[in-house]
DNA sequence: AGTGAAAAACAATGGCG
DNA sequence: CGCCATTGTTTTTCACT
């Protein structure tokens, strides 16, 4: 991985918030001509700092009102049952994130659902039932403060 | 709001998998020509139902190697209180989602930071002193299993 | 509602200072 | 790393169905 700048610090904080300014404007904001944009931002594509581009969706446009995290206990710690686990989430579209925790609970999970009549289904006939799922404790979102996904670069 | 087609859901889905894709590239995917692909788009960048084009980067070559969920009590609930914090995780950029909650927890918060020293520093320096704040518990993200932030379409 | 072919805008290279 | 010119791609607009 090569050493990173402080110009490839800026056009990646400048990716993260607006993808879809051309290179020459981008260079304009951080002091570097388009053509160097281009450049140094293939290469951040090449080493995978830039993972990939993507569209970032309103869930309210789209119906889809209800943001809730889900703590969620396993019956048993075997590895098979984590596998089985984690096929179960990767295959849950609504689950936006799953993450193994400290503490008490397993593992969190972030979902975004149309009501919550559609996180009652999800958590009664999808998690509950699986074997490998013990207990579930969920946590809804009433509000939303913050979500603007942009990693913070010093 | 204007009604959605399938197209647009189509589109929608291939836009936030990959917004690098051409116009042409996701027509012929999704069964369109590249003018109309463009126009539809235009009308859902209008519409704010895609908010923005975002670069994906990947937090571990950024060094940032801990997610962590904090949730947080405050000391009062008075209109002040709620308005103080919520300008406080505003102004922390590792606070990358910061919600409202149901439950025993007013809100909760996901953080990325550099190492478990940066946590640390990021409870006691900045989240526990402030006034609003009455106490946290933390959650540390062992591994994440999954991260796509791809809203389910139907 | 859609297509296809122009025109305009942009990205990506290479050479040079 | 900036600048310039060139080439190839992509988006956008327009005429048409």
């Amino acid at each position: 991985m090569t050493e990173m700048d402080g110009f490839d610090l800026k056009l990646l904080a400048e990716l993260q918030a607006d993808a879809s300014a051309t290179n020459q404007a981008i260079g304009e904001r951080i002091g570097l001509s388009a053509s160097q944009v281009s450049r140094r931002r293939q290469r951040l594509e090449a080493e995978k700092v830039i993972r990939r581009y993507r569209a970032d969706l309103d869930p309210a446009a789209l119906g889809l009102t209800v943001t809730a995290f889900i703590g969620v206990a396993l019956a048993t710690h075997s590895p098979q049952n984590a596998s089985r686990f984690r096929a179960l989430v990767k295959a849950i579209p609504a689950v936006q994130e799953a993450h193994t925790m400290t503490g008490d609970m397993d593992y969190l999970l972030k979902v975004v659902v149309k009501d919550l009549k559609a996180l009652g289904a999800l958590i009664n006939d999808d998690l509950l039932p699986h074997d490998s799922v013990r207990n579930v404790r969920s946590f809804i979102a009433m509000e939303t403060l913050k979500d603007d996904c942009l990693l913070p670069l010093d």
